[in-house]
DNA sequence: GAGCACTGC
């Protein structure tokens, strides 16, 4: 026996060595190992500085260390690293902490909503830019960080935006809080926040990096006063690119002429084409094995993997796994494959130029989807696909003179969405002039003048653009959609907070009910089950508690915690609820709970009497009302507009005279979604500042 | 009788 062990502990010992080995190969491969001197002494020397870097570089991973190894945490400090994208920060978080022989948690951490992997010893932090935001509203000054490097910034998230605007001004006042000692000034920020975040401590400057796979840095280095860009090299393989010689009017057939021309003419090595969206993948996806069939006995195979966020994760796995011998996968994807995930093996990619974009028209206050012209940065990224592994090769579908009418870069989300949350998010960091903030990219003033007037109908702010004690602050608190805060805070008074805590976490999330296209007829009497006549909000209120039930079930029964999951998998399975969509509804529920408690709200439940519950559903969504016309139709009281009451709503048989919605979207016509049926003398009783009585 | 790009707190 003991031979045997030690001889085991030696291999291991050996195993641990080769993988030590190995890490240290592998960083001193990278692009960017060879700069690491330079890179330390620019950030020394310069307080913001822009990084260009390309796919593969090793800047995310390798620059945090440099930084550590520079002192740069010295004295407690923490070097914190945004990126837009949850599941980034929790895997560079672990490769990071693998590299540097120390247990995730420790030195290297991460912190996510709902998951954070940090302690007191950590020192490089990895997060999402929503969660750094999160955290200046209790920590104005940022003071623990010494180092913020904002990572992947040219996706231009909202939080992108809003957090780069917010750093710039962080930046002026611990500059100026350093030089001055103690007394304070206020740049912006609410003085005693600024005065709470610095008693006691010294504010060191803040170290800002900024960095960009975009060639375009110029807009960044702009924003920063000049600051120096610094370019780094990448590692990526050549890509060719071949446009077509004629414009191709319909993209969807030429994607599949260029399927099979790829299949029968090209070397192997797996295809990925980029669609719009869910319908289009699946049409697609028909076509190609229809017309897989009349390929000739001897030609290859081909294998077809959609992906795209909605679909369920075991089938998006499907895209991952390699096709077998004498096969070649064609992955059909959406914009998830350009950024958010990484599939292997792909050589070949197609694009036909277009995207399914969010638009938002702040006149009428609507969001819409609409499918239009990539950009040319878009173009550019989606090529780089073919190239991770080897040589690669982009099809685009369209001719290159049209390629040079594309815009430089996609327009940042800041400019086409609600800013409601955004002007909440600043007022309560103290910042009151939104009109006047330097936004690196100003969203036009009709939005922000809507926002601004959408905050004062509920209550977040005052006559003269204040935010409101405590309406207003209770409300930024709260990470959910302002009327959903206001929703919570209003069924307080109501006494029925318990039932909109669930309908708020519901609304959350995406679709809760789901309904295949092969088996309608079995979800329709499955959410038999859970609905009410009253309307959608409330069979989600059912459905939530049918779930918590089961739960309860498996829990009474002892069952362990993955006995338990299963469970509800299968109860999900069985009622045709979407299991990611109810778990990500219930973290929500646990995490605003939280919140909700330590504001005492009143946390009561209306038991039986639902006409109360709706009531406070009317007092809380009064800007969502719409009338039932004689034509059948509807029309939303607000903007007058006409609109549908959509077919997956339970209501959509019963066109009650009055309901309330959550959703409006527009798609071949105006559909409203998520109804309750109300009175409609409701309105003018529970929300008279808005329905003042016209006779 | 319709359909939802992608994220995030």
């Amino acid at each position: 026996m003991p031979s045997f062990s030690a001889g085991a502990s030696t291999q291991k010992q050996q195993n641990y060595q080769r993988r030590r080995q190995q890490i240290r190969e592998q960083r001193k491969s990278l692009p960017i190992a060879s700069v690491e001197k330079r890179l330390v002494d620019e950030v020394r020397k310069n307080d913001t500085l822009i990084i260009v870097g390309e796919t593969g570089s090793g800047k995310t991973t390798q620059l945090p260390q440099f930084l550590y190894d520079g002192g740069f945490c010295q004295d407690g400090k923490v070097i914190g690293i945004t990126q837009p994208r949850r599941v980034a920060a929790v895997t560079v978080a672990k490769r990071v902490a693998e590299e540097c022989n120390d247990q995730l948690g420790k030195k290297v951490g991460y912190s996510i909503r709902f998951d954070d992997s940090t302690s007191n010893a950590t020192r490089i932090k990895y997060m999402t830019d929503g969660l750094l935001l999160r955290e200046a509203l209790l920590d104005p000054l940022l003071s623990k960080y010494s180092v913020i490097v904002v990572d992947e910034a040219h996706e231009r998230t909202v939080h992108t935006d809003v957090l780069l605007g917010l750093l710039k001004k962080v930046q002026h006042s611990r500059a100026n809080a350093s030089k001055n000692g103690k007394t304070l000034p206020n740049v912006g920020h609410s003085q005693n926040l600024t005065q709470k975040a610095c008693q006691g401590t010294r504010c060191a400057p803040l170290k800002l990096i900024i960095m960009s796979a975009s060639l375009d840095a110029k807009c960044f280095s702009d924003y920063f006063g000049g600051a120096k860009t610094v370019h780094i090299q990448g590692r990526q393989y050549p890509v060719d690119i071949l446009y077509t010689y004629q414009p191709e009017s319909d993209y969807l057939d030429a994607t599949l002429v260029t399927i099979f021309q790829i299949h029968l003419e090209e070397g192997p090595g797996d295809i990925l084409a980029f669609l719009t969206g869910q319908e289009e993948i699946e049409s697609l996806e028909r076509l190609i094995n229809e017309r897989a069939r009349l390929l000739p006995p001897e030609s290859s195979k081909i294998w077809t993997a959609p992906i795209y966020s909605s679909l369920p994760s075991e089938q998006q796995m499907n895209a991952f796994k390699s096709a077998s011998a004498g096969t070649r996968k064609v992955v059909l994807a959406t914009n998830i494959a350009e950024t958010s995930v990484t599939i292997p093996g792909i050589k070949y990619v197609i694009d036909p130029g277009m995207v399914k974009a969010r638009a938002y028209n702040p006149v009428t206050g609507m969001e819409s989807l609409i499918i239009i012209p990539v950009s040319k940065a878009q173009a550019l990224q989606r090529s780089g696909r073919a190239g991770r592994e080897g040589p690669g090769k982009c099809f685009r579908l369209f001719q290159e003179s049209e390629f040079d009418k594309l815009v430089d870069s996609t327009v940042p989300e800041i400019k086409r969405c609600n800013l409601s949350n955004v002007v909440l998010q600043l007022k309560a960091l103290g910042i009151d002039d939104i009109i006047g903030f330097d936004f690196m990219e100003k969203p036009s003033r009709t939005a922000i003048l809507k926002s601004l007037e959408q905050l004062i109908l509920l209550g977040a702010l005052t006559d003269d653009y204040k935010l409101s004690d405590p309406v207003g602050h209770q409300m930024a608190r709260l990470p959910l959609d302002p009327m959903y805060s206001k929703a919570l805070i209003v069924s307080s008074e109501f006494k029925c907070l318990e039932e909109m805590l669930i309908v708020v976490s519901m609304l959350s999330v995406e679709s809760i009910l789901f309904f295949p296209r092969e088996k309608i007829e079995e979800a329709r009497a499955a959410r038999k089950g859970f609905e009410s006549s009253d309307g959608d909000h409330i069979t989600l209120v059912n459905v939530y508690r049918a779930a918590a039930e089961c739960l309860e079930k498996s829990k009474n029964a002892n069952a362990k915690e993955r006995t338990m999951d299963k469970a509800l998998t299968r109860w999900c399975r069985e009622n045709f609820i979407n299991h990611r969509s109810l778990k990500h509804a219930r973290d929500v529920h646990s995490q605003i709970q939280g919140h909700v408690q330590q504001m005492g709200l009143n946390q009561s439940s209306c038991g039986e009497d639902m006409a109360l519950f709706r009531r406070c559903l009317t007092a809380a969504f009064f800007l969502n009302a719409a009338m039932r016309q004689p034509d059948g139709s509807y029309r939303a009281l607000a903007t007058s507009q006409s609109v549908q009451i959509h077919p997956s709503s339970g209501l959509f048989r019963t066109k009650p005279d009055c309901v309330i919605f959550n959703e409006l979207v527009r798609t071949t016509q105006n559909y409203v979604k998520n109804l309750t049926r109300i009175d409609p003398l409701w309105l003018a009783e529970l929300a008279p500042q808005y329905y003042a009585t016209e006779d």
